[in-house]
DNA sequence: CTGAAAGCGCTAACAC
DNA sequence: GTGTTAGCGCTTTCAG
C-alpha cells in the first residue's frame, strides 16, 4: 500500500545519526546557510534526509526567530466572487514566493474577525492582508500590537489608526464612471439602488453618482437613489420593484449581488434592458457573459488588486518600517449592450 | 494611534511574571487543564494575561505534542466555483471547531501538488482534504508517512492506496440522472460533451450517459460523444459547434464551464434552446439563475459534501485508527426550462 | 571546518 | 496546591 520507509516523525536527529555528523552541520546544509563544509559531508546530509523522507518542523525553526512562511487573508465575506478572485490571487502570488496561506472569514461579524485574528496572531503568521468587516472598533490593533506587517485591502480602518498600508480602488470614481456612462448617452433622469451599508465604500460609489450628475448640470432634485439594508440578489430585486419606470430612463445599480437581483426582477416582470431602461453596474461578475443584452460595467482591476496587496505586502515583511503606501486603483468601462443612446428629453 | 500598552512579544513568562506566580500555573490555568489551585491565583493569571495582551504561541505548544489547530485543504482548481464553494464551506466548519484553515491551489499540477504538501507537512497540520491533481503519482504518501489525517474529494486516488477516507459524488448517476431527463421527455438522438480528461470523473459521467441509452433500447451507433483535451468556456464553444443540430434533439453537458460556453456559442450561432435544442448540464453555477431559458440542472448536494467532508476529517483527527470511510452522494435534478418535450420522432 | 550547547515558548512529569 | 525542570525540533554562538 505505500512503501513503509519511515512512518515515524522523522526530526534532524536522525538525520544526523544517519549522516554521521551533528544536528548542527544537518541545520546548516539545510538552510543553505554560509559555512565552509566539505562538499563530501554536505552531500551525504543531502542524501541522508532525502532517503529518511525528512521535512523540516517550521513551528520549531520559528521559536528560534526564523520566519514561520504563513501569510494570512481575513475577508468579511469568503463566498462573495470579489473577495474570492482575491483569495485565489493572493494564494497565486504567496504560493510562488514560497508561503503557504491561511484564509479566514469574517462573515461581516466583528466578533469573528477579533477571534479570527487572535488564531493568526496565536499562529505567527508572517502578515496579513485584511479587509475589515463593518463595524466600529479596530481589530487590526491585535496586529498591531503583535507587531504582525499588515495591508488593508479594500475597506478602510476606523480612527485609532491615522495611517496604514492599504489597496482598494476609488469608490466615488466608479460611482461616478457609472453615471456619466448613462449622462454621456443622453441620460437626465437616472436612478442609483445600493447596499445602505455601515461601511463608506457604497456611499462613496453614490457620491460618485450625485457628483457626476452635478456635473452635467442634472439639478440636485432628480436624483433618486434607492437603499437596502442587505446587500443580495433579494435587495437588489425589491429594490427593482421599487423603480419608478415611468420617470426613470436608466438606473446604477452599485453591486453585483444587487445587479443580479434587479436582472431577475426585469426578467420576471418583462422589463427589457436597454429599450425600458438603460443601466451600468459596477462590478463583473461571471454571469454578464451570458447574459443577453449583457451589461456594461465599472470594472475594476481585480487581478492587479491582488497581485499588488500581496506583492506590497511581502515587501512590508522583508523591509519593515517603511512609508505606509496608499494605493487606489482605477476603474474603467466594459462595454456592453445595457446603454441606450437617447435624445435629450430632459 | 494606539493604545501602546506592549507592543512587544508577551510570553507565559510575563504572564507569571506579571501574576506573581510559576509559568506551570500559567499554563494550567490558561489551558484549563485539571489542576487545583486556588481560584483567587487562577483569577490572577487571567488577569495577568489579559493586561498584557498575551496570546499563546500554537507554534510553541504543538512541539509539545500539542495540536497545532490548523486544517489544510489542497483543491486542483481554486478558482473553479466547484471547489471554491467547498474551500467556503470547509472554511466554515473548521472555523466554527476551533481551527484555522490554510488553503492551497495545485493547479491541476502534480509538482505543485507535492510542493503544496510538503509545506503543509512542514508547518505541523493536523488534519487536510486533498482533491488530488490529475497525474499518476500518489502525493498523498507524503501525508500517510507524516502520519496525518487526510480525506480525499471528490476524485480517486491512484493505485497506490486500495481504500482511504473519501467523498464525492457519484459522477456515473449524475451522466445517467441528466441523460434519463432527457429520455423521459422522448429524446432519442442525445449527444453528450465533455473534458476528456485524465481523471475518472468525466468518463464517469459519459459512461452513465451511456447506460442510460442502452436502458432506453437506444442503439449504441447512436451515441454521440464530443470530447475536448481542456475544461474551459473556449472548449463548451469548440464542441457545441460541433453539434450536428440536424441530427441530434438534445445534448447533455458534463460540466459547468463547458455549458457555459456551449450557451455562449448558442448565442451566438442564433441557437435557441429548448426550441432547437434541449440540453441538461451537470452542476449549478452561478449564472444560471440569470439565464433565459434556464438550464435544467444535475445538481450535486455540495454544501453536504463540504460539511460531510470537513466532518468526518475531524472525527479522525479526534479518533484516529477508523476504518475508512467511503461516502459518495447522490444528485438530484433541478428543473430547469431547457428540455423540451418530444413526440418521439425517432 | 565541525560539534557542543544554550535557548526559543510551551507542556507535563516530578518534586516539594 | 504550586513551583522546578526536562525536553519538543530547531538555529546559532562559541569552542575546539
Amino acid at each position: 500500500m505505500v512503501n513503509g520507509k519511515n512512518d515515524l516523525r522523522v526530526t534532524i536527529k536522525d538525520v544526523a545519526k544517519k549522516a554521521g555528523t551533528s544536528i548542527a552541520t544537518v541545520s546548516f546544509v539545510l538552510s543553505d546557510k554560509e559555512r565552509y563544509l566539505r562538499p563530501e559531508l554536505k552531500e551525504k546530509v543531502v542524501q541522508a534526509a532525502k532517503e529518511l523522507g525528512y521535512i523540516k518542523n517550521a513551528a520549531a525553526s520559528s521559536l528560534k526567530g526564523k520566519h514561520r512562511g504563513i501569510l494570512a487573508i481575513l475577508v468579511p465575506q469568503f463566498g462573495n466572487t470579489f473577495f474570492t478572485r482575491m483569495c485565489v490571487e493572493f494564494e497565486a502570488v504567496a504560493r510562488q514566493e514560497g508561503y503557504v496561506v491561511m484564509i479566514c472569514n469574517s462573515d461581516e461579524n466583528p466578533a469573528q474577525e477579533a477571534l479570527a485574528l487572535e488564531r493568526l496572531v496565536s499562529q505567527q503568521i508572517d502578515g496579513c492582508i485584511l479587509s475589515p468587516a463593518r463595524g466600529q472598533g479596530d481589530n487590526a490593533v491585535l496586529l498591531y500590537q503583535h507587531k504582525i506587517p499588515f495591508l488593508i485591502f479594500e475597506r478602510p480602518l476606523g480612527s485609532f489608526f491615522s495611517t496604514y498600508d492599504f489597496v482598494g480602488h476609488d469608490n466615488f470614481q466608479a460611482g461616478f464612471l457609472a453615471t456619466q456612462k448613462l449622462l454621456d448617452a443622453g441620460h437626465r433622469r437616472i436612478a442609483a439602488i445600493g447596499w445602505d451599508s455601515p461601511i463608506p465604500n457604497m456611499h462613496e460609489r453614490m457620491e460618485g453618482y450625485r457628483a457626476a450628475l452635478r456635473e452635467y448640470g442634472v439639478s440636485p432634485d432628480r436624483e433618486m437613489v434607492l437603499l437596502d439594508g442587505e446587500q443580495s440578489e433579494a435587495a437588489g430585486q425589491r429594490m427593482a420593484a421599487k423603480l419608478p419606470l415611468a420617470e426613470v430612463t436608466a438606473v446604477v445599480a452599485t453591486q453585483h449581488e444587487i445587479a443580479k437581483g434587479m436582472v431577475q426582477y426585469f426578467k420576471q416582470a418583462g422589463v427589457r434592458w436597454p429599450a425600458d431602461i438603460s443601466t451600468v453596474m459596477i462590478g463583473t461578475p461571471e454571469w454578464n457573459g451570458i447574459l443577453s443584452p449583457t451589461l456594461t460595467c465599472v470594472e475594476r482591476p481585480e487581478e492587479e488588486m491582488g497581485r499588488v496587496a500581496a506583492t506590497l505586502l511581502l515587501d512590508n515583511i522583508r523591509n519593515p518600517g517603511q512609508d505606509p503606501v496608499r494605493r487606489i486603483l482605477r476603474s474603467t468601462i466594459l462595454e456592453g449592450e445595457s446603454v441606450r443612446e437617447i435624445r435629450d428629453r430632459q
